[in-house]
DNA sequence: GCCGTTTTCGGCCCGACTGTTTTCAGTCG
């Protein structure tokens, strides 16, 4: 088992164990244990193979989890995850997708009524034998099937674009009522992760009511599922959760820091201010002996200094290493910013499955502050979309060339080319046609389906060649829709390393590849990123935020990112490289 | 199950809302 899957199977040994109604730091231990797992820069399998290191050196990981670790990593299997799982009734798990439905409640209802489905579950309901239990009525049978809907609605994540644009219709909507004094997007949203699960919207206010009436008259609106005084919930299309919270302006900022998370991160925060004899809530920081007296809470900045740390990024809040990195001023020095980019290193045109013509393309990246850009048609493999030959590409290089030639600023566009990785491992183009280029990307658009080595074998053949500078979109994969393809990126990483190549971060919201995971790995190994659009239009050049916050999450500053080198510097890079 | 500048046992973040309760447990974020 690598670490993907030793992390997977103490996430799932969690979720067993919390429908168990286990000990909740117990859950919370091995929920912590998998994030460890899968920070870690090498198999697990070499660490333990190696006498002079050990496992629980690693926080979050204690005597039991290694051990569970030399299980997994000898037996292909964890005993007891397997027994858990034969013991535990399916059913439980998607009783708990049932909002107001949690694990013990679930339990009663298979213990009591034998439930082992959804349906059965509806059943029960409709013939009312849920109410006639201890702890259930008229009102929460009702619940549950109003809430079966909604859990097999599967109400999934967003991709972040689809997120933000439920964002801006909820903002457009809100603004019109004038008692919101402050209005901010937090959760999963403002940590910028690549989907969001709901949309936190926090409010300050004199009017709670007032607020809770217009966000009530939302167009996307289906159904409001809480509302009390200062907190509510509602469901909009798909069955998607948005949740408002209206606060005081004096607690703004403790709130904004609270319902931003992560839920890691609050926890981190708050057992920190313990150990400084002060407490924490959405409210504001308080002295332990004065819980009443707020301190800190206005602003973020306030309430981070009141624990004696920086302002940590939202983008930074998962519970990994940014408490420690802000406690002793490590943090990264000064994350990167979609200011900082100055170039797009990936781009198509009207020559092959763009929209627009090059002269537009160029056109509309000037005015997006961009200081040059690599124009990178498909090669000719990509047959569907009119693959460029040798021929082709050649003339459109003559055709950069004029046009650079015309440019009076300084804008320069770099001849370059999208090459395809071919199945059967060479490069699309020949050597001399790519050492002509000024810029060559290699992709793996076909043959996804081949087994791990054959694509790692495809990936680290192009690396070690001489004319290739970058990998684009490392895995493939499309977010909810297409799993990455099987590669080994951990050899992946060392030959770029060694061969001195760069890596792609996608930044298409479908995309998004390299994940936040890969790209904290990637980093780690000193490999520098290009955060390219992969643009297929002008409007594609506008991609570009969601591959820099995806950068921001993996702590990326902006030395690291090739796209906010100056010409010459990366000119320089291409030479050495 | 993890962890340690009040340490190897006894803590572990905190509050809103709801339903079924006569004071609180369960759920959620």
């Amino acid at each position: 088992m690598n670490n993907a899957d030793i992390a997977h199977a103490f996430e799932e040994l969690a979720d067993l164990l919390e429908l168990r109604g286990e000990n909740a730091f117990r859950i919370r231990a091995y929920r912590g244990g998998a994030k460890a797992i899968l920070e870690l820069t090498e198999p697990v399998a070499d660490i333990l193979a190696d006498p002079s290191r050990e496992l629980t050196s690693f926080a979050g990981i204690g005597a039991t989890l290694a051990e569970k670790c030399a299980v997994m990593v000898a037996q292909n299997c964890l005993p007891q995850l397997d027994e858990l799982r034969a013991k535990t009734p399916p059913v439980l798990l998607k009783m708990t997708r049932i909002p107001g439905l949690g694990a013990k409640k679930a339990a009663l209802l298979v213990q009591e009524l034998g439930i082992e489905s959804l349906e059965e579950l509806r059943q029960a309901c409709q013939e009312g034998r849920v109410q006639k239990l201890k702890g259930f009525a008229a009102k929460t049978e009702q619940q549950i099937l109003a809430g079966l809907e909604i859990a097999e609605a599967a109400s999934q994540r967003l991709r972040i674009d689809q997120g933000e644009s439920l964002v801006f219709r909820l903002r457009s909507h809100l603004q019109a009522c004038t008692s919101i004094e402050q209005l901010e997007f937090a959760g999963s949203f403002r940590r910028g992760r690549e989907t969001v699960g709901d949309i936190d919207v926090l409010v300050v206010s004199q009017n709670a009511n007032e607020v809770m009436d217009r966000l009530e008259s939302f167009p996307g609106r289906v159904s409001t599922t809480l509302r009390g005084d200062t907190k509510m919930s509602i469901r909009v299309d798909d069955q998607f959760q948005v949740d408002l919270r209206v606060v005081p302006a004096e607690s703004f900022g403790a709130a904004l820091q609270y319902f931003t998370g992560s839920k890691e991160h609050n926890v981190a925060i708050r057992g920190r201010a313990r150990k400084l004899g002060l407490t924490v809530n959405e409210y504001g920081v308080a002295r332990l002996d004065a819980p009443e007296e707020y301190i800190a809470g206005r602003t973020e900045e306030e309430l981070y200094a009141a624990l004696g740390l920086q302002w940590i990024a939202p983008e930074l809040r998962e519970g990994r290493h940014e408490i420690e990195w802000a406690e002793q001023g490590a943090a990264p020095h000064r994350l990167v910013e979609l200011g900082d980019i100055v170039s797009d290193l990936h781009m198509h045109t009207t020559a092959t499955d763009g929209g627009n013509t090059l002269e537009e393309m160029v056109a509309a990246a000037r005015s997006r502050g961009l200081l040059y850009i690599a124009i990178t048609d498909h090669s000719k493999r990509v047959s569907m979309a009119r693959g460029l030959d040798e021929t082709r590409l050649l003339a459109q290089w003559q055709q950069i060339d004029a046009f650079n030639a015309r440019q009076s600023d300084g804008f320069r566009v770099l001849k370059g080319i999208e090459c395809d990785i071919l199945e059967s491992g060479p490069m699309d183009l020949p050597n001399e046609v790519l050492a002509e280029a000024d810029w060559v990307i290699a992709s793996v658009h076909y043959g996804q389906k081949q087994s791990r080595v054959q694509i790692t074998d495809r990936i680290l053949g192009a690396l070690r060649n001489p004319h290739v500078d970058i990998i684009a979109h490392p895995t493939g994969r499309l977010l909810g829709a297409r799993p990455a393809y099987d590669v080994d990126l951990q050899a992946v990483f060392e030959a770029a390393a060694e061969q001195g190549k760069a890596l792609e971060l996608n930044a298409s919201p479908r995309r998004l590849d390299l994940s936040e995971e890969n790209l904290l790995a990637a980093v780690k190994h000193g490999i520098p990123i290009a955060i390219n659009t992969d643009a297929h239009s002008i409007e594609g050049l506008d991609v570009m935020r969601y591959g820099v916050q995806q950068g921001r999450r993996a702590g990326l500053e902006p030395q690291q990112v090739i796209n906010t080198w100056s010409l010459e510097t990366l000119l320089q890079w291409l030479e050495h490289e």
